[in-house]
DNA sequence: ACTGCCGGATGACAGATGTCATACGCCGAC
DNA sequence: GTCGGCGTATGACATCTGTCATCCGGCAGT
């Protein structure tokens, strides 16, 4: 038995984070060395406490536990990364592994299994759950381009096309045929629908 | 000195649970007796295990945390209720408190609040962020009707006001007044933006 | 060199949405 | 007992949204 696992914890709400590290704490193997709240303090704090395991909710103000995933294994690739998130959205597991994350957990699995994903990580495993593997497969990649995924979260709080224009330089009819297109794409009827679809696969 | 607190946690991702679970299983006087994920389990796990204080996730399935804090509070008048949240709504800040809620929490409050808290409703206090508090009185009360927040919240998912009309057994020319008014009373454009407007108040 | 896709744009059209005036019955407050 | 608010409904109207055909320039494959 080696000394014990450096583990960071990323997550923007105190209570759950701090219980999270609580819950981790618990295990004699495992030590917490770094809590953060924000997606862009994560790879100064990995790299500042020489950390094993990172371990990232994707929700974060700063950038997405994805984004900080993706310049950890980019800048650091020796530390494991282990995405946690609320949501079980295929897209982010999609994106989740192409940012080179080792394992991909939802908070509604048992408490049990953070510490054991901890300790496959470090062991060379990756940890997924089927479930959600077979669902990312299933849907396939996201069909959006750039534009229409730009659009389609610009249009997501509710504004009109003019305001989508301006905001995003675009003619108004520009805006119109992305949205069409989208819609078209997510195979729905209008463009609130679509962004609650883009939105459940993660794909926004 | 008397006996621990008896706690009962309600929340229905169960890492969160467990994790809070072990947060409030570091403190002496604490110990958490029950746990359910699930807001209709609620009741009879709080007469079950004589809990003194009831720890109420709001979003969860069965029924919302502050409908099972209105049955606890109508049931078991002792008991102290303590209702944590996510989302920092003005709204559900004020629907806790007509519920009867002893306390409200958000989640990204510190940890060492939650401890805090469920000793001193415990104690007879009530515990608010004042804050939210200030935001909730600001906001004044909801000003939607109950037809108005049925039919904003069925138009939510991007139903169509056919769609609406029939789920709903109302003419599509009533279903458009109820909109219509609903988006004047929140003073946007658009359903769209009043949906948005009223979750993020707390009003849906 | 040709093809196809993307980003961007226009114009025309049909249908959906939002507004307004108006109406009726019911109920609670004054 | 009247007044106001709510729930429900209709019809007319203006505007917004979604679709479609069509176009252009750029760029990647073949």
């Amino acid at each position: 038995m080696s000394r014990t696992i450096k583990v960071l914890l990323a997550e923007d709400q105190s209570m759950v984070r701090e219980a999270l590290a609580a819950l981790l704490g618990l295990e004699d193997d495992i030590e917490v060395v770094a809590q953060v709240a924000r997606g862009d303090e994560v790879l100064a704090a990995v790299r500042e406490h020489a950390v094993d395991v990172a371990l990232l909710d994707i929700e974060m103000p700063g950038c997405t536990g994805i984004e900080a995933a993706a310049a950890v294994r980019r800048e650091l690739p020796s530390v494991k990364l282990v995405v946690l998130t609320t949501f079980g959205r295929p897209g982010y597991l999609r994106s989740a592994m192409e940012a080179g994350a080792d394992a991909f957990l939802v908070k509604d699995a048992p408490a049990a299994q953070l510490a054991q994903a901890v300790r496959k990580v470090l062991a060379g495993d990756r940890v997924i759950d089927p479930t959600l593997a077979a669902a990312a497969l299933a849907d396939g990649a996201n069909p959006l381009t750039d534009r229409e995924r730009e659009v389609l979260r610009a249009a997501a709080d509710g504004s009109t096309n003019a305001e989508l224009a301006a905001t995003l330089h675009l003619s108004q009819g520009t805006v119109r045929n992305y949205l069409s297109t989208a819609i078209q794409k997510l195979a729905v009827r209008n463009r609130a629908e679509a962004v609650r679809i883009a939105r459940e696969k993660g794909w926004l």
